[in-house]
DNA sequence: TTTGCATGCGCAGTCGGTTGCACAGGCTCA
DNA sequence: TGAGCCTGTGCAACCGACTGCGCATGCAAA
């Protein structure tokens, strides 16, 4: 087969008139004839005749690919979270480079310079939880290369961002565990240099204050998101001398390890002590204690948020707009109550 | 900051010599004098020169992106897969166009034409479960695009591609079963058109064959992956005269709601029942019934082989070799048997 | 008849590299 | 001393599209 693809060459040769007689005939140029239009355009058609697009991008000096670099891809909030980014992508015809930190800074700093090698022409990224300085991040805008954060967004607020709001759906998650009776609730929070540990902290203790309990910060610990570290949480919460009757968890994959562990020490999961978590992931219906509620962050519609925040900055790069001007958006989340029986 | 990114003409200018020198001088050219290259060089380094890849690519009339379509990325397996495809992709400067088809085949031709467009120059593509014929995919090689098939690849021997050969490992696992004291074995397959469900058929019978087992085809059901067609499948294994005491399922997923439901009708699972299964992802760990064993099908595995095979297929193209060599690598699963008691 | 303007179209440069070919100068060897 | 060769460099075309500018032609108004 091996089919030539047609280029405005051809269907200028083949019409005798001059490629850019061609050009602007397919892109309606008011000085070119209607008949010559059509002709050019009848042709264009019959040929399949598709624009090159690399061309065109190199023309104008883009590349139309966007970075997106997160911590794991098979976690599902995140695969989530780049259906959506890949949907409005492809809408677009912007092609998605990606990359994962493996929730580590050094090779997130490696993946962020091999797309700016690259050229990228904006970058989506949700950061390790070890990054604490954002410098290789903010290096990019010396290249001009818009960033939009995205889910974990930097405490600053110099940045571009798209996030759900834990705080708001923080508190209601401690109104609602008040209303079902419980009254000393826990908390199993992440790392606590990133945003969304903060968050969520400041939305447990604003939610605690609400229903005039006293804070009681034995009551909170935190977890570098391992394994160990969020049983160790588990094991000191379970030998306060008054243990807890709730516990929330920073995400469902906390979650998981947590009643894994407590199930080990004979707890009675969702009956002695009740769990609830953050993420609402369908997975969780599959095991063995999910959580008894879980809030809904709606990665999708954050992908599809961010990949167009940042496709608005690129287009705004061009019209040299005001400096310092970050976009920001934010996602309310549902608490989801599951429906089940605890065995 | 808005540094300008330097570029061939800009060194050439400051050097007082053409850029034809430049380009050569950076890529050894043997014409080129040591002392002009090293100066070269010199100042390539000072200004942090990087070469343009968008323009090279343009030129070599290549677009260094490679299409990959999974069905669903949320799939741990294929999230898995993705990250190898990744890994590769990376160290060559390779980019990845993503697209998902959602195990339906209208939605995986829209895909496969919006690659074309973009003029990928190669694709990786494991095939929704409602595809039946590839004429969409095999039009491709119109355009001189290659394609590897991954994971689930087409009957016919004329194509390349990347697979697990799970019929000898389903071999392996009737025959551990078979050691492990059980006889009436059952299995739920997946839908029965596609390469996957057959090879697990074909290792299953002649697995039971070896061990001098009758097959019996009414412990042979199938599910199309839902939930409900899964249920279905467990009612009418458990509806016969002599039920089984083993069940294999099609993968972790299909297994994840055949226990579910097993467990709704009172069946221990893995007791009165065992539940064998492929995939051997990490999360039925946290499940409550995991599989006792399950076949691991090494997906990062496959996902780096099928982007070197598609990098060598482009690099070949080149090349314009020999008509009709089609490339396949098998990869050897292992079974997996689960260290944990049964509730 | 000349001027002026609208219409229709082509030339050539541009983006950032690569590459075939030409050419100048110096050297060696018959 | 001239033929032949090697070395070092530049010119210009090319990839596929876009675009500023200029040049015809035709027609209407002066």
């Amino acid at each position: 087969m091996n089919q030539k693809l047609p280029t405005i060459k051809e269907i200028a040769r083949r019409l005798n008139v001059s490629v850019s007689t061609v050009s602007r005939a397919l892109s309606d140029h008011p000085r070119i004839g209607a008949a010559t239009r059509e002709r050019v355009k009848q042709l264009a058609k019959e040929l399949n005749y598709e624009p090159n697009a690399q061309a065109i991008f190199f023309k104008q000096k883009k590349t139309h690919v966007v970075g997106v670099i997160l911590p794991y891809i098979r976690e599902e909030f995140f695969s989530e979270a780049i259906s959506g980014i890949e949907m409005v992508a492809l809408e677009h015809e912007y092609t998605i480079l990606f990359g994962q930190s493996y929730d580590d800074v050094e090779k997130e700093k490696e993946v962020v310079n091999a797309m700016r090698r690259q050229r990228v022409d904006g970058l989506i990224i949700s950061p390790s939880k070890t990054t604490l300085r954002y410098d290789h991040i903010e290096a990019l805008d010396n290249y001009d290369i818009p960033v939009v954060y995205f889910d974990r967004v930097p405490l600053s607020e110099k940045a571009n961002r798209v996030y759900c709001n834990v705080y708001q759906g923080t508190i209601e998650m401690v109104g609602w565990l008040f209303n079902q009776g419980y009254r000393r609730i826990a908390f199993i929070n992440g790392p606590d240099k990133i945003a969304a540990s903060r968050d969520r902290l400041n939305g447990y203790i604003e939610g605690i204050s609400r229903q005039k309990l006293k804070v009681d910060m034995q009551l909170v610990e935190n977890t570098d998101l391992t394994k160990e570290s969020t049983q160790d949480a588990v094991a000191k919460l379970l030998a306060l001398k008054q243990p807890p009757n709730a516990i929330i968890t920073f995400n469902d994959y906390v979650h998981m390890d947590a009643v894994q562990y407590a199930d080990k020490q004979h707890i009675k999961v969702n009956r002695d002590i009740i769990f609830v978590s953050y993420a609402n992931l369908p997975i969780t219906a599959y095991t063995a204690n999910p959580p008894l509620a879980s809030l809904e962050q709606y990665p999708y519609a954050q992908g599809e948020k961010a990949m167009k925040m940042i496709i608005r900055l690129m287009n705004e790069k061009n019209a040299e707009t005001q400096e310092a001007v970050f976009l920001s958006e934010e996602i309310l989340p549902t608490l989801v109550i599951n429906q089940y029986q605890p065995r």
